[in-house]
RNA sequence: GUGAAGGUAGCUCAGCUGGCAGAGCUCCGGGUUGUGGUCCCGGCGGUCGCGGGUUCGAAUCCCGUCCUUCACCCCA
């Protein structure tokens, strides 16, 4: 087949799958709600250089997975491939440093990557996010940690486990680097060729080396815990100890050097042992350098992605979504076809979904419609014994029937279907912010 | 960018020692003309991913290409 296909490393959320979406970032939402984050929206695309100034030239990101173009202005611009710096830049460029800090928000919005897909993995990935841009305490670092492990929690995502790590400051990291070059400069020999590379462009790099000699060679290395300035160390202590206090128990790990060039101090990273070889479901840490960096002024930060697919991935169960319910308006003649197509109108103005059947099925073929749109009654048109003005109302579940007047039809229902509202206690808020958010 | 395994109906798949393209589910209709979700019958639906090659003949064998899946790199 020749016709067309959504691109390489895309997909379609369709309908059953983006009723489950909608589901989780309701609950995410929530969630950011409750810590007092704000929604934001920005661009898909920005101008390039704020990618290669914030995220670093030396990342896999800038150096290779960036959809860039020029726009009919010759302007470079880059679709969006990480969160973190628009919103910086979002920061800087509306004053929200006048505002109470750390000024705290949250998105959902895609990102995109020119990477080779494999499980886990897209071109164009969903993440929700948080920032809180604007405070060096301890306190925001582990807020915004025990938020997402709360995220996972409410969602019943499974198997995950916290890592995190310090990887100092500006004050403590270069002489550390420079120590760790060193180290690494004395065992060449037992390097792997990309390793060697690293050795000059970003020595903490070769933490993430998976080859075995290269990680014999790391587990003896000098490690950045033993070498924090005493800021940054009694940081990171506060930052554990509260993060500790709010019941979760974060693994220590050296190895964690996030490949975004902005970190400083804390990043952390959690894990899902229901991924497959992608097993991060969401990561980020402080970025104290990143909002002067792209021409701000010094303000610290700190945030994580999380990516939607994976959340999904790693979830117990599908997240519920509400059964549709309503009324679904039968028209056994075809004359009676208008009328059904007013009456279903005056429902759904009285507050009551009502469908209908928009492909001249009979009969028998619109009841089967009707059973399987989820609804709960059935209203019957144009049957010969009604009195005039009269429906048939057919509950679809029990299968009992009255005749009502048509007139009273809209206020019945909606009484009926008000005083038997569903037992499962996500399905009204998940449906109000289906509405919310059309 | 590197490697491996796969692409047959809307979906899940069979057919693969070359010989007329199949099943289940879905969808539509019917079951004495007016009642759904079960059951029975029928129907719609495929350039066998695409392009070349071998052959009397290719879904089947060969090459290329695109796409999917999984892994590496790296990330969410």
């Amino acid at each position: 087949m020749s016709s067309p296909r959504a691109p390489k490393g895309t997909y379609d959320l369709l309908p059953d799958d983006a009723a489950e979406r909608d589901a989780i970032v309701a609950t995410a939402a929530r969630v950011f709600s409750a810590y007092g984050y704000r929604h934001v929206v920005t661009p898909e695309f920005e101008e390039t250089g704020l990618f290669e100034r914030g995220v670093g030239e030396a990342t896999d990101i800038v150096r290779k997975e960036m959809y860039t173009f020029l726009d009919k202005g010759d302007r470079s611009l880059t679709l969006r491939p990480e969160g973190t710096a628009p919103i910086c830049r979002a920061y800087v460029e509306h004053g929200m440093h006048k505002l109470p800090q750390p000024v705290k928000l949250w998105y959902y919005c895609p990102m995109f990557r020119y990477e080779k897909p494999q499980a886990g993995r897209y071109r164009e990935h969903y993440q929700i996010g948080a920032e809180a841009i604007g405070s060096a305490d301890p306190a925001v670092d582990a807020e915004v940690v025990v938020m997402l492990a709360a995220i996972f929690s409410e969602l019943g995502v499974e198997g995950v486990t916290l890592n995190m790590n310090s990887m100092g400051d500006a004050q403590c990291r270069p002489a550390y680097v420079e120590k760790l070059r060193e180290y690494l400069r004395g065992h060449e020999a037992e390097l792997c060729g990309d390793c060697l590379e690293r050795i000059d462009i970003n020595p903490l790099r070769t933490f993430d080396c998976k080859v075995e000699t290269c990680r014999a060679v790391l587990d003896e290395a000098p490690r950045i815990s033993d070498h924090l300035c005493p800021e940054c160390s009694e940081h990171f202590d506060a930052v554990l100890a509260l993060v500790r206090a709010a019941g979760l128990e974060p693994n220590l790990d050296f190895r964690l050097v996030r490949g975004l060039d902005y970190y400083t101090r804390t990043t952390f990273e959690f894990n899902s042992d229901r991924l497959g070889a992608q097993s991060g479901v969401g990561g980020g840490g402080r970025y104290d350098g990143l909002v002067e960096q792209i021409g701000g002024q010094a303000t610290p930060g700190v945030g994580w992605g999380s990516g939607l697919e994976r959340i999904s991935l790693a979830m117990r169960e599908p997240l519920a979504v509400p059964a549709s319910t309503g009324v679904y308006v039968v028209a056994f003649n075809d004359d009676d076809r208008p009328t059904a197509f007013s009456v279903a109108e005056r429902l759904r103005r009285s507050g009551v979904p009502a469908q209908l059947d928009l492909a001249g099925r009979s009969p028998k073929g619109q009841l089967k419609q009707a059973g399987r749109s989820g609804a709960r009654y059935a209203v019957l048109l144009g049957l010969e014994e009604l009195a005039d003005g009269d429906v048939r109302l057919k509950d679809l579940a029990g299968g009992g029937e009255e005749d009502v007047a048509a007139a009273d039809l809209p206020a019945l229902v909606a009484a009926r279907m008000a005083g038997a509202v569903a037992p499962s206690s996500g399905a009204p808020q998940a449906h109000r912010s289906l509405e919310s958010e059309a």
